[in-house]
DNA sequence: AATGAAAATGAATTCATATTCATTTTCATT
DNA sequence: AATGAAAATGAATATGAATTCATTTTCATT
């Protein structure tokens, strides 16, 4: 899967990222994406409170030092990777379920595909990121918040590519199953973020079948 | 509702929980019980980093060394605050969907009164102690096991009183499409529980009635 | 009301990381 | 290869909240 790719080139939107320092030599730049790609591997691991700059820079084979020459703080550094994995997010996201793509594949492919997006967005490299955003979701910052948004672009064009299926009229009823069925594959994914122990997981492909099931049910296109 | 009750007494099953100090006198049981108590209403406006102890001592009127001959540490206080959240969700659990009273509702109404009790739960004044759990999940204590316990609970609960409705034999299609209707339920609430800007909310009536209905659909009971 | 145990007090201390900065090294341009 | 800017270094410092403890106060029993 393209979003999968290990060292994606990180240039041209970590730039722009508060708290994320200018780069200028070809040295600089890569130090500053091994911190990023290393950062994204950690959170699969453990939470941020628990990896320390000092062990961060040993990991990437350089000095604390360095750390605060790419980024101003901790807090931008975790920014930069949360950025980085909202873009690859929102590249997906474009690439599958544009309204074009939605109104091709007609609306019970659609939501299959919503299921599939969404649960390999979930397991993806970047799990440990959304996690670690999903749980800091009440700071300041709201590192969630960027999620909601794609979420919000999703929901749209669906309502529309359904909109369209229904030749411009979408009954009020279908529109409000619509949301709910994304509330709850969001729901039961973020569930099986932060919690091992379910009959369904996304470790085997049980939580995906199941929710493509709950959700082609609860629309009335019918189980497999 | 009984398990919503302000001041409840906290004598009986807090002298057992690992970190919390003997309390001989009435007034340090008061203060105790008033530590207790803050800290349940506070973990509904800010998360446990953000309460500190002097902050806490002084709310409750007393001194920080008070707290610390009452709790060992801050984690053995959020301990208290969990045991007693826990111990009142365990008493409604009880109450509401004990396989007997679940034999006597019926499939139908005993999936409704789920959707009602875990949204009460997910409601009450122990929504902070709740969310502040969900949120550290990840820590080596893993404050959100006991949740699950009680959860394992209601689930098997109610396979067994679904099997008793039907009649000792109940299909595996029907297990797995029960597990899953639980599942569905405690995403949808905890990621409500974080996460204020959905379509369906506790904070009106609409995520439960969105949930009852999803659950009912998807077990072939009919909606509304 | 005397007495010793229990509890409360809060200023001072500890502790664990995040962050700084004076110095050294490397880069890129001439 | 000389030069100045950029970057890296890591020991030293800052930070901020948790925790301690010597002292004082209150409790409960006689």
């Amino acid at each position: 899967m393209n979003f999968e790719d290990n060292d994606m080139p990180l240039t041209g939107f970590l730039e722009n990222v508060a708290g994320v320092l200018e780069a200028n030599q070809a040295r600089s730049v890569r130090i500053r994406d091994s911190y990023i790609n290393a950062g994204i591997d950690l959170l699969n691991e453990e939470r941020l409170n628990h990896v320390t700059i000092p062990d961060l820079a040993k990991l990437c084979g350089c000095s604390v030092g360095s750390f605060y020459t790419r980024f101003k703080d901790k807090e931008a550094y975790f920014r930069a990777l949360r950025v980085t994995t909202i873009h690859a997010c929102n590249m997906e996201i474009d690439r599958r379920v544009s309204v074009d793509a939605l109104i091709t594949l007609g609306p019970k492919k659609g939501l299959e595909e919503l299921v599939d997006l969404m649960s390999d967005l979930f397991t993806s490299r970047y799990r440990g990121v959304l996690r670690e955003s999903l749980l800091r979701i009440l700071e300041p910052d709201d590192p969630w918040a960027p999620m909601r948004d794609s979420a919000r672009g999703i929901m749209s064009n669906y309502h529309l590519a359904f909109e369209n299926a229904f030749e411009g009229y979408m009954p009020k009823e279908a529109r409000r199953r619509l949301s709910f069925c994304f509330q709850m594959i969001v729901g039961v994914l973020q569930n099986d973020l932060v919690n091992d122990y379910h009959v369904f997981s996304t470790k085997d492909k049980s939580l995906r079948n199941g929710l493509r099931e709950a959700v082609l049910n609860y629309m009335n296109f019918g189980g497999r």
